[in-house]
DNA sequence: GTAGACTTGTTACTAAAAGCACTAACAAAT
DNA sequence: ATTTGTTAGTGCTTTTAGTAACAAGTCTAC
């Protein structure tokens, strides 16, 4: 049904056109035009409307975009007209810092539980999960066909995890240990690794 | 000094060729290859070799690379030969993860201050800090002479934030706010926002 | 000492992405 | 009705990034 392939490049940065649409819409702007939206979000207005016009005519010439409009359409494309429910494998800080995220909301994004290992944090209350024994991890995401995971356990248990979450049919993987981790190719997989992005920096100090 | 331009893309592979190199050390491999790299890392072979001949040669024909000594090399290149003190600016639950996060160990990275606005949160414990006043933050910035700051706090402050930082003399910036935020071209920025990673992958499930 | 298997650094080639410029459409003001 | 300024969508050009192939150097086994 996808007729053209679109590159992944452009994937990525239709969320950050949604993102900087959903705060022009709460603060009440009806329009905008490429050029705002490049002045916003530090991208050439040529590039957005060349990336918007992968999917179609969305705009209208002299006038721009409705901001409404196209931020539905974004959802749409990127499969965000619905929530996605997710699990965070690991209630290390960082696990228990995504439990508690306030970002997912109004993105489509849910945490729905949480795994560790670790005896001493199983049954734990964590924000509003209960942490759950990663023993049962691929029953629980089964019973709930649930197709994304966040990994947030040290880097020695991160392929074994991984391994485990794509036989629990995970299909999209955000992984925060600091390691690289082997899927298939037909599975996602993003990683941020904060020390990564700041040593990318430290050479042009 | 630097004679040709190194385009960044290829800067942002050099943690990731450090990181692997660091864990093969610790694994007490000696020598490896551009190959083993890449089945390592996922990044073709031919690419990694191209992209340290942009810097010298650092290998044997026949033989590979000397994992300590291009561990070396990449450190000097990366300035990670020495450890950059780094300030949190938001102590809410992502600042406070990022100040007790132990990843910066070894990677030539120290969180050395945290700031909040909140009254409640100033003079604080947290890890092995004082939440400090957000209103001292130039001055303890500049006694310092620190050049990377994080940024945690929420969207709607992260722009003031921001100039501030910039204010105080930071050059290089790590922000977790979901927004763009703005800089000159001589500051560095790096994002790292996670829905924005989820929400990429989306559309292909 | 030599054959053969490896592996680097480099060059030539291919593919992808971004930038630019132009056309057509629309709105608002006169 | 006409003019002016604005803006989307698109084709073309330039730039950038990645791949593949190869010569030259190195090591090991015999």
């Amino acid at each position: 049904m996808q007729q053209k392939i679109i590159p992944d490049i452009v994937i990525g940065r239709l969320p950050l056109y949604y993102r900087a649409l959903q705060r022009m819409s709460s603060k009440g702007h009806t329009v905008t035009s490429s050029q705002e939206l490049a002045d916003t979000l530090g991208i050439s207005a040529a590039q957005i409307r060349k990336d918007l016009s992968q999917f179609g005519e969305f705009g209208k010439q002299g006038t721009g975009y409705n901001v409404e409009y196209l931020a539905d359409q974004l959802k749409k494309i990127l499969k965000i007209d619905h929530v996605w429910d997710m699990v965070i494998v690991g209630a290390g800080d960082v696990g228990s810092a995504l439990a508690r995220y306030q970002g997912f909301q109004d993105r489509s994004l849910r945490v729905k539980m949480i795994f560790d290992s670790d005896p001493l944090k199983i049954g734990k209350e964590l924000g509003n999960f209960i942490v759950k024994d990663i023993s049962t991890l691929i029953d629980e995401i089964k019973k709930e066909g649930i197709k994304i995971a966040i990994i947030a356990v040290p880097e020695n248990e991160a392929q074994e995890v991984t391994d485990t979450l794509i036989k629990a049919g995970i299909k999209a993987i955000l992984n925060y240990a600091p390691i690289h981790i082997a899927v298939p190719p037909e599975i996602r997989l993003q990683c941020i690794d904060p020390a990564l992005h700041l040593q990318r920096m430290t050479y042009y100090l």
